[in-house]
DNA sequence: GCTCATAGTGACATAAATGTTACTCTTGTT
DNA sequence: AACAAGAGTAACATTTATGTCACTATGAGC
């Protein structure tokens, strides 16, 4: 089959890279940190909410089943650690792990960049 | 109204970091460079993959109306530059601006990650 | 024996993101 | 005259992500 594609030495570069790793390290991070509410599950449970209820209420605006869900994705992939008091009513604490603390550089350069650019990103929805 | 929640000092102190920022400055960033091929696309560009159709092909499974999507949403926020030289067939080519550069060691970071603890994350899909 | 609190779950509905396919426009070439 | 190339666009279809609302379980206190 003929080439129809010359592309430059950069393009190849990215195959290279492609097929280097399997699984694209973007993807990796961004699947751990990705959805609506993730980050700020994230920054709540960093910043002391450890409590279903408490998470529920500060973190105006999410449903139950969708915190449930990330909670639960999160603790799959090892990021959070759920404990819970066998008592009545029931009782469950969330908190980081070790290995979910190793994101904070990722959310503190997210952040950062949010912060001294912010103004300058456009905002308006697309019509 | 009674105030049927007492949340500890850590909540207050989120409280105060919602009200100081308006806006997140989490989602700034995560507005700028999420999406399903954003990243993708922000890789491949600073590569030195200029030109929509190598985009199109490097990018496998992009269809061309998302790829223009994001190309244009990319540049309304500022991120990269299209420049249309009058010719045919058309030509287009995109760069990123100095503004998109910022971006890098934020998706540094992301990439740090990923290569670090792809291995620990899980990626089979939810059932 | 009724009610409350907490941490959910289940069935269903809606919204948002992405994909598919066919079509446009303009000139140089066959 | 028909065709090709490159960069799209338009209308529609489908998938994926979120949201809603009602309901469960259990023991304590009234």
């Amino acid at each position: 089959m003929k080439k129809k594609w010359s592309l430059n030495e950069k393009y190849t570069e990215l195959q290279d890279l492609y097929s280097t790793y399997q699984i694209c390290p973007l993807s990796v991070t961004l699947n751990a940190i990705g959805g609506k509410w993730k980050p700020a599950v994230y920054r709540v449970i960093s910043l002391g909410v450890h409590r279903f209820g408490e998470m529920h209420h500060a973190l105006e605006g999410i449903s139950k089943r969708m915190l449930t869900r990330y909670l639960r994705e999160m603790e799959k992939d090892g990021i959070i650690h759920r404990e819970v008091f066998p008592v009545v009513p029931p009782k469950v604490e969330y908190s980081l792990t070790d290995f979910g603390k190793t994101l904070k550089p990722v959310f503190a350069a997210i952040e950062k960049w949010g912060l001294e650019h912010g103004d300058k990103t456009d905002t308006t929805p697309d019509e």
